[in-house]
DNA sequence: TTAGAACTGGACCGATTGGTCTATTGATGT
DNA sequence: ACATCAATAGACCAATCGGTCCAGTTCTAA
């Protein structure tokens, strides 16, 4: 088991272990037969909770992810008294996180949805999750009075700088990238 | 078959069928069956070239696709007169090739080595490969007259950039994040 | 208490996986 | 012409894949 504390229910169980797996191992690299083990649960509670099987399982894991990572960004720009506050608060919540699960994981949506069957679905379902990301921080740009386009704009970049300072942080095998990422984004 | 024009030999038609396959399904994604019908080859070949097989052939092709991205930055930045022209070029030239690979297309090492077996040597292969694009850059930077921290972090900072901004492009579908990356460079 | 739904447990399935092995072909130097 | 070895071709293998199916068990509402 992952974590997993044991009086959760199977289905929350199911997709807990499939959101670390998928993590570390890629939506192919992982079998069902390790996801069971993982969750402690039989073949048969798999498909009564998610009829369509592992692709199911996968959207379902991969949404659970995102909604924490909306966690994540609220907690860090709530309490913050700019933007860039906010944005630096991430940054160093997301390195201590990276240095949580090993130093090896990736972000949960990507090895999960882009390395997956050539779903439609599944792509689509990527897109709309990172914009949900996006969105949120543009609300907090908003509430920081920036215009519209300017909030938009200083989202995206960090969420570029996010992605790709958690990527260049994994090769080198440490968070301190991540922790630095702040300095990039201009004023 | 994916590329390939025919007179290649054997050895190399298995990479770029690898090289490529990965970069689109990832390495758990690509069965050998699938790799050998794209390369054309049998799989007594692939065994004679690559002794310990997929593993083998995957660092091969990463190795590979690293070398076509290190031309791609000299390419970009032997004609630039300034550094962010380099940056700029690179980032147009990686833009047309994110159109032309299907826009899904994810940057080769990372479906290759990232997602691959929990092989040490893959994940150490990565970080190799990875430094090498981001000492190419430097050098560059070097050339131009920025001090060896300046030039270091400067790299750093687009190696970010590129591949943050090539992973919302997928998202999105769109290589338009990928020409507007520029515009993210701390002058 | 009991009927019925929700859920669990796991045996079982055909397809596919990465990998092995041997027979054969092709090229090269003598 | 022959010997040698690199390379090709593909039959074959155990293991594992995702998925099906149904007999039990547990829960819940009447």
């Amino acid at each position: 088991m992952t974590t997993s504390s044991r009086p959760l229910p199977t289905k929350d169980r199911l997709i807990r272990s499939a959101a670390n797996l998928f993590r570390t191992r890629g939506y192919h690299g992982v079998g069902l037969n390790d996801l069971l083990a993982d969750a402690n649960a039989p073949k048969g509670s798999l498909y009564h909770h998610f009829p369509q099987g592992k692709s199911d399982l996968a959207l379902a894991a991969a949404t659970w992810a995102s909604d924490e990572m909306l966690r994540l960004i609220a907690a860090s720009f709530d309490e913050a008294a700019t933007f860039r506050d906010g944005a630096t608060t991430l940054c160093f919540k997301l390195a201590k996180l990276f240095d949580l699960t090993g130093k090896w994981d990736t972000c949960p949506i990507g090895s999960t949805l882009f390395e997956g069957p050539d779903n439609e679905g599944f792509r689509t379902h990527a897109m709309h999750l990172y914009d949900g990301w996006i969105a949120e921080v543009r609300d907090h740009a908003d509430r920081f009075g920036m215009s519209e386009t300017d909030g938009q704009r200083a989202a995206e970049h960090l969420f570029v700088l996010v992605q790709g300072g958690w990527l260049l942080a994994r090769a080198r095998r440490s968070s301190d990238v991540i922790r630095e990422l702040p300095a990039m984004i201009v004023d």
